[in-house]
Order: C-alpha cells, then sequence, then structure tokens
RNA sequence: CGGGGAGUCGCACAGUCCGGUAGUGCACGAGCUUUGGGUGCUCGUCGUCGCGGGUUCAAAUCCCGCCUCCCCGACCA
C-alpha cells in the first residue's frame, strides 16, 4: 500500500477524553476514530489489524473442530425471555421496538439464540459433539464506556457454543478450547495468565479467564510464582499452609479481654495508630447483606474481605456491603465500632484473623474498642476463607508458593454451563438408550476488538505502538528519502518483489521530509522499518531497524541486491516464532 | 445511580467572572525555504460558540430549562 493513497491519518495530539495508550495511539496513529461513547470507527489501518486478528481466532477456532456461523445481532426478545434474562439484564440490554411496537433487542450475547438451534437441529448422540461458533457484533449498554476499544457500547466478539452428551464430554471441549486458547494468544504475542474465575451471572461451573498481564488492567488477578495456580482475586484462596510469621505462630495471650476508649476512632488505621498496634492485629469486622440476614465478616487489619468468597460461603449469589444505618441497627454503634464479641447475628472468620493472638477490634458501642481479644476464647465463628488474596500470600495449590499481585484485561473467558439453557430451552437429544436428556453446553468468548487496544497497552513506547507481527496491519514499513528518482525506482522495484514473496508493505512515498515519516513510522508501530535514501543506494544498501531497537542507529544495513529475500525471510522467522 | 468537570473550526485549547467585529497552536491550501527524527517564514480557507427559550440596542459571555460527553466511584456476560 502507498502511503499518498492510503487513509492513515496520524496526528499530534489525542482527543481530551483518551486516557489510556491504546486509546491514545489508536486515535493518534489513525486506526480508529470515536463515533459515539463506546462507539468506533475502524479506518483502514485499525481494520486491518482487526481482521489479522479475526483471522488467528478463525484457524485456531477451525483447527480445533469448532463450525463457525452467523447469528443475528437484532433479536427477538422472546428468547431472552424464554429464559428470564430479558428481565434479568436490566439496563445492560439495548432494547428497541419495531413499528408494530414488538420488542426487540441487541444481542450481548448468543446462548438463547444458539441454544434454539441445538433444539431444533441436534437430535441425536450421534450428532455430537458440536462446537458453534460466531465473530460477531455484540451490544451492551455499558453505564460507563471507557478505555477506547477496551470497553465500548459495542464490540466484536467470538463466541463459541459447545454440545455435549454429558458432562465428561462437555470437560472434554472445554480442554480443546481451553488448548485452542492458548494457541491464540501465544500467537498473538501476548504475555497472559489463564485463571480461576468466577462465573458470574451467566451461570455455570468450570470458568477460567484469559487474563493479558497489564498494569493497568480492569481486574486484579494472583498467581503462584512457583506453580501454575493463578486466579482472579475474586476467587483467589490466601493460602494457609505457610501463614507469615506474624500470624499464628504466636499462642493467644492470657490477659483477659478489656475495653478501651477510642473517641472518634473508627477506622483500621486510625485505632491502630491510637493505640500503637500494627494493623495485622485489628480484627476488621465488616457487615454485609446476605439475602435477607445480616453476617459480619471478620479479618485481619491488614486484609481485605473478598464478597464473592463470602457469598460463596453463605451459599448467595451475592452480598453487598451493609449501609451505615443497617450497621448501626445490627450492632447499635456507628460504623467502625463493629466488633465479633457478643455480635447477634450470623459471624464468619477468616482463618488468618481466628490466628490472631491479641487483637483489637470494635466493641459495638460508639467509641470504644476492644483489646486482647482471642478467637474461640471471646467469640465465635464460621472459619472460612473470606479475605481477598494479595501479594505475599502463601500458594493453596503448592508447597512454598508464593502469591504475587498482577492486573489483567480480560481478554476470552471459557466455561463450562452444563444444562442451564438446554434444560430452560428444552434442547435435547436422544441418547444410546432412547432416553431424552438434556444437551451439557459449554461456552467460550474471546474479545476480537478488545484484543487490538490490549495488544497494544501490552505493547507500545513513548514514540507509539510496537506491534507482534502477526497482528501488525503490515509487515514492513518502507520508508523512502527524498525525490531522488533512482531511489524511487529501487524502491518500488524492492516493494514489487516483497509483493510477490507475500510480505505485506506499506511505503512512505509522501513528500514529506525524513522527521515526520520516522515520526509516523513509530508512531503506526509496523514491526519492521526499511529505509532507502539517496545515500544508502549509493552504498548499496538499505537500512533495516526492529521497532523494538529503541536506539535509532542500530539499524541493520542490507545490500539492495539481497534485500527483498532477508526481509521475507525476517518476517516468516517473526511470524512463524511462537512462544508456545 | 453518587461525586466532580466539560461542550467555542477536523484536533487541542483561550475568550465567559466584568455583554460590544470569535481568537491561538496543530491540521488544511498557496508560495518561498529546508531535506536522515514532527524545518523556518509569508499569505490564505474553514465556526448553527451543544440545544431551546428569556433579558438586552447588543449574548460564546447574564437568566431559565433541556441534551450530550468526560473523569472518579458503584456496576461490569
Amino acid at each position: 500500500m502507498l502511503f499518498s493513497r492510503a487513509l492513515i491519518p496520524t496526528t499530534k495530539e489525542a482527543p481530551a477524553d483518551a486516557t489510556n495508550a491504546s486509546h491514545v495511539l489508536l486515535s493518534r496513529a489513525g486506526y480508529i476514530r470515536r463515533v459515539g461513547a463506546g462507539i468506533y470507527d475502524f479506518l483502514p489501518l485499525g481494520y486491518r489489524v482487526l481482521r489479522k486478528v479475526e483471522g488467528i481466532v478463525r484457524q485456531e477456532m477451525d483447527r480445533a473442530g469448532a463450525l463457525e456461523i452467523l447469528m443475528p445481532a437484532l433479536l427477538p426478545a422472546e428468547y431472552f425471555k424464554e429464559t428470564g434474562r430479558w428481565d434479568l439484564y436490566g439496563d445492560v440490554l439495548l432494547r428497541l421496538h419495531d413499528r408494530k411496537g414488538a420488542d426487540y433487542h441487541l444481542g450481548p450475547t448468543h446462548e438463547e439464540i444458539v441454544t434454539d438451534i441445538a433444539r431444533r437441529e441436534i437430535r441425536s448422540w450421534r450428532d455430537l459433539p458440536k462446537n458453534l461458533y460466531q465473530v460477531q457484533l455484540k451490544f451492551r449498554d455499558e453505564p460507563r464506556p471507557r478505555g477506547g476499544l477496551l470497553r465500548g457500547r459495542e464490540f466484536i466478539m467470538k463466541d463459541a457454543y459447545s454440545f455435549d452428551a454429558d458432562e465428561d464430554g462437555a470437560r472434554a471441549s472445554y480442554e480443546t478450547m481451553r488448548r485452542a486458547y492458548v494457541r491464540i494468544f501465544d500467537r498473538m504475542g501476548l504475555t497472559y495468565r489463564m485463571v480461576q474465575a468466577d462465573s458470574g451471572a451467566i451461570g455455570g461451573s468450570t470458568s477460567a479467564e484469559f487474563q493479558v498481564l497489564v498494569g493497568s488492567g480492569e481486574d486484579a488477578i494472583v498467581a503462584c510464582q512457583k506453580c501454575d495456580y493463578a486466579a482472579n482475586v475474586e476467587v483467589a484462596v490466601a493460602g494457609h499452609s505457610a501463614a507469615p510469621a506474624s500470624a499464628g505462630a504466636e499462642p493467644a495471650t492470657k490477659d483477659a479481654i478489656a475495653r478501651v476508649h477510642t473517641p472518634g476512632k473508627g477506622g483500621i488505621e486510625d485505632v491502630a495508630g491510637f493505640l500503637g498496634a500494627s494493623k495485622g492485629a485489628m480484627l476488621k469486622s465488616l457487615l454485609f447483606l446476605a439475602g435477607d440476614a445480616v453476617v459480619m465478616a471478620v479479618v485481619r487489619g491488614d486484609h481485605e474481605v473478598n464478597p464473592v468468597r463470602l457469598a460463596r460461603t453463605l451459599g448467595v449469589d451475592e452480598v453487598f456491603l451493609a449501609s451505615e444505618a443497617d450497621v448501626e441497627k445490627a450492632t447499635g454503634a456507628k460504623v467502625g465500632f463493629a466488633g465479633p464479641v457478643a455480635f447477634k447475628g450470623k459471624v464468619v472468620v477468616d482463618r488468618a484473623a481466628s490466628l490472631v493472638a491479641s487483637g483489637i477490634t470494635g466493641a459495638n458501642e460508639t467509641d470504644w474498642h476492644l483489646k486482647n481479644v482471642v478467637y474461640g476464647r471471646d467469640y465465635l465463628g464460621d472459619i472460612e476463607d473470606v479475605r481477598q488474596a494479595t501479594t505475599g500470600d502463601a500458594c493453596p495449590n503448592c508447597d512454598g508458593g508464593t502469591l504475587v499481585s498482577y492486573r489483567g484485561i480480560e481478554a476470552g473467558h471459557i466455561f463450562i454451563l452444563g444444562t442451564k439453557y438446554s434444560a430452560t430451552m428444552g434442547a435435547t437429544f436422544v441418547d444410546e438408550k432412547q432416553q431424552q436428556r438434556a444437551l451439557v453446553m459449554g461456552c467460550y468468548g474471546i474479545g476480537v476488538s478488545r484484543l487490538v487496544a490490549t495488544t497494544i497497552e501490552q505493547h507500545h513506547d513513548d514514540d507509539g505502538i510496537r506491534w507482534p507481527m502477526s497482528v501488525a496491519p503490515y509487515h514492513i514499513h518502507l520508508v523512502t528519502l527524498g525525490k531522488d528518482e533512482a531511489v524511487i525506482a529501487a524502491a518500488r522495484s524492492l516493494y514489487e518483489k516483497l509483493g510477490h514473496a507475500g510480505v505485506e508493505v506499506l511505503w512512505d512515498d509522501r513528500d514529506e521530509r525524513p522527521g515526520v515519516k520516522f515520526k509516523d513510522a513509530d508512531l503506526i508501530g509496523i514491526p519492521l522499518r526499511v529505509t532507502l535514501g539517496a545515500k544508502g543506494l549509493a552504498a548499496g544498501s538499505i537500512e533495516c531497524k526492529a521497532r523494538l531497537e529503541p536506539d535509532p542507529k542500530k539499524a541493520e544495513l542490507i545490500p539492495i541486491a539481497e534485500a527483498a529475500a532477508v526481509l521475507a525471510a525476517k518476517v516468516e522467522v517473526a511470524l512463524g516464532a511462537r512462544p508456545g
């Protein structure tokens, strides 16, 4: 592609609303333009990258035996009404009406629609297993779209759905997808972890997220440095096999429980500072609403409660932090003075908190705390792992491993749904014994448009994007300097030879100064930059610099006669380099 | 939904308090200049000042109402 004939509107300034690297760079480098809140145009470069990502996803899905289909984006309401999600989804569902006033919506996900295909078309165990997938626009009326392509109201997703005769089959399908996902993310050149995850409102059991490790990511995850344990903090368990020496090592105090006056000192920091105690000696007591009940969760002052784990422990879908009014009603004291001693209600004590040798906690009386508090002697409760795991915690999965926290962007999610949708919608098949049984389903998503942005979040520097070869809009950015006809002729020859070799070249043939071209090349981020000028031509060589090379002087000189072959080989190597 | 902020040329912003010819930089067009990291100079084009109403001789500016967007939080298959 000739730059002069392309549409690559680079800018020096980014829109004011772009707050993260991928949004700024995608805008500045001319890949995308904003159309509305959370809605974007893909300009030619952006669309090329999107198609590269789609291509990798398609190849690996096909390789894994999945069958590509295309379901509608515009959906009659009846399907979501059938499973109850018409109501459950709430405001996130983009609803509309046709001229007759009938309810429609734009699909945020397609379990119902694919299950409808299955119930009509899959009848026998002989038809199984099946895995149907699509690459489709999804619509979610996000409360707050943000981050450019990272969280939009309209986005492109690959979603796949597996159908099996039984749980074993579903697990095999899940495992097949897991392997396909590993190949996909490896080929995209991403650093990621597969983590245990909450299956959320979509329902289901076994589930894993593919989290791309990025400091600015929305999700917090922990991973073991020794084994392959990794989990979203929503579900991560802080190990207790190797509790830090500060807790549990000391014998419980023999001193009797005592009241201490702590006027106006409610927070953990305040009280610990006021009493000269460490945060780890505090027993943080938070009240949650679980259904109709008020439940107190007790963790060490230096720990955080994990609401998802607490909810699982209590056997409810969700828990909510109690309001100030609820707290006062339940404890008889202002917020900040709650404690488990003599608390009338259910108490869940984190394992680490139960080991505190001499705790300080609220007295359920405004401006008073209790010290020398010992679990078992002064208060009781169900001991569970309900705190949020964090850096330094022991790994729950291996001996001696330590957890480290990361931020991540969720790029993929795989899970086994079971018969949640098939049973509700009557998607059954006849097994070998002539029995009607519900199909066992799994579903597998990849945020394709999000991946375009995610890749940049992980691959950029101050000057611009640094695409991995596999998803770069072009393989080589050819820069010619000056208007010398011999230079242009040599460049044209190279451009054509590379084209014949299947190498995708963007040739910056514009009448611009070298500085402008180099700046744009860095911004656009094509992995290899090839420069040809009068000086080089005289010396019989072109210059090749990798975008990853920070030093502008460290360019490789390649004799012009060999250039096409050498460059084509470089591209091939980069495309074949798969770290898995 | 709670808190904060913003809508002025394609982009980034000033002007609003204190009403009086709508500005600057980038981008864009012309010319000269320059030619291996966003060259310098000159000239030029581009505006329903978010929308609707009101006050006034006169409104980007004051008043009333509405809309949209952004940031933080809550939420997030």
